[in-house]
DNA sequence: CTGTTTTCAACTGTTCAACACTTGACAGAC
DNA sequence: GTCTGTCAAGTGTTGAACAGTTGAAAACAG
């Protein structure tokens, strides 16, 4: 019989969960501060235990904590996105170039992802395809064989999602990337690495100045922060994270 | 006029980095069980603070905590030296290769790294040896320019070094490789950086290798303790004789 | 004497309530 | 209008308490 594993977990990795996955999900957008007190209540936690979970994120570089400040949902710069694409090719690359022997089952999970990808784009639901589309990448790690990278490129990408939420994907078509990916999975299947190697890096490239794109005009109107010696702005009651490109 | 920096860090961060420094220096072997009260006291901190300090250990790898059960410094197995090592060789020589148009400072820093490396090894201080190899190692990672890649890499290294305290590295000979890095740094002012890769990668395999060796005997007599029916036994036999595993 | 069950002290996990310090903003002085 | 002192709000830190778990000693049964 199959004993569920007991939940031997500490109430503050449980709340980190949660609200990592508020981050992720976008419900929380970047820049967004957050309050102790009030979070630890809607939690129903000490503030103690509070504070555990929100150190925890900010180790994770999801959320900043500024001393006596408060702490913020992170926010991704064109610096970022560029250093984290960095990672991505690096590892993704080195991963595919390291299947000579694949494991059977990975490439089960990988057919399997790729389909579930093309089924959530068919679906036109963008924010599951975009799930399922870092998630087929994220199997490519598996290759390596190595949970330090492989946490390390997962904590990544967690960086990357909490910087896509804000930008509306509705303009790119993401469609357009299925064939992409079926052909990665062919050329991985066909042992054709460095082919495959190429064509991701090309695809990540592609990838890449999209997105930098797109967040490079959401950036556009934040606050450019330094000196504003003329005349001091109304409304900066606070970051509300809404982000629209008015005018 | 320049003012330096005002200390604006917490508690809790201090305590984490004096904690850590002691987990590397060896003064905290590998596997000391750490109690909260104790520590909070030695450090004149309450214990809510060092549970965050510990916390902030415990998400770089270097302490273990297991629920309800305590904190202890974390050891390494092999599988943990292997794949540390797998990190560094993907990482530097992605780094080696990468470096074309390398900063000229940070040349500079290189061949002082050197030279303080090979006064070490004259002087015999092992210790100190050991960390301006490391050092000297670190500083390749910089050509990727990548802050990410760096803290990742510096958290692994953190790690390996951990592990390192409780070989002793008498028997092996640490003036050995002071050629070696002469002749790394040698080809990669030569821009000869194909050739100082493969030369790189042979000298990691290497530093396996003798590490693996140095470090099975030292787990050899360590405590089995549970049963372990898993046997993937990757071929790695301790040395018979000495190595008594009563009961 | 040996193997099992009970008990118990030592810790960790979590909460609560306070206090010290910083910060940002507001109000009054100039 | 600009500057400065005041103040509320929020974070950093503390200390004490209580609940749950654990490992092992102590009590017990065979």
């Amino acid at each position: 019989m199959e004993h569920s594993p007991i939940q031997r977990v500490s109430v503050a990795d449980q709340v980190a969960s949660n609200l990592r996955q508020r981050v992720l999900n976008g419900e929380l957008r970047p820049g967004t501060s957050l309050q102790e007190i009030p979070l630890a209540e809607s939690f129903g936690v000490s503030r103690n235990t509070m504070r555990e979970a929100v150190r925890i994120l900010s180790l994770e570089g999801l959320v900043k904590r500024n001393i006596h400040r408060g702490i913020a949902v992170g926010q991704l710069s064109l610096k970022d996105v560029h250093e984290i694409y960095h990672v991505r090719r690096l590892l993704e690359i080195q991963a595919i170039l390291s299947a000579k022997n694949p494991d059977p089952d990975l490439l089960r999970q990988l057919r399997s992802g790729l389909e579930q990808y093309e089924k959530a784009v068919r679906a036109k639901d963008w924010g599951d395809a975009v799930n399922h589309d870092l998630h087929f990448h994220g199997l490519f790690i598996r290759f390596l064989r190595n949970s330090r990278l492989e946490a390390f490129y997962q904590k990544t990408i967690g960086e990357l999602r909490m910087g896509m939420v804000l930008v509306d994907r509705r303009h790119d078509d993401p469609g357009m990337l299925v064939p992409v990916h079926r052909k990665l999975y062919q050329l991985l299947t066909a042992k054709k690495l460095k082919e495959c190697a190429t064509l991701l890096s090309r695809h990540l490239d592609d990838s890449e100045t999209r997105l930098s794109r797109v967040l490079d005009g959401h950036l556009a109107d934040r606050v450019p922060a330094k000196a504003e010696p003329k005349s001091k702005v109304r409304g900066i009651r606070k970051v509300s994270g809404s982000a629209r490109v008015h005018d």
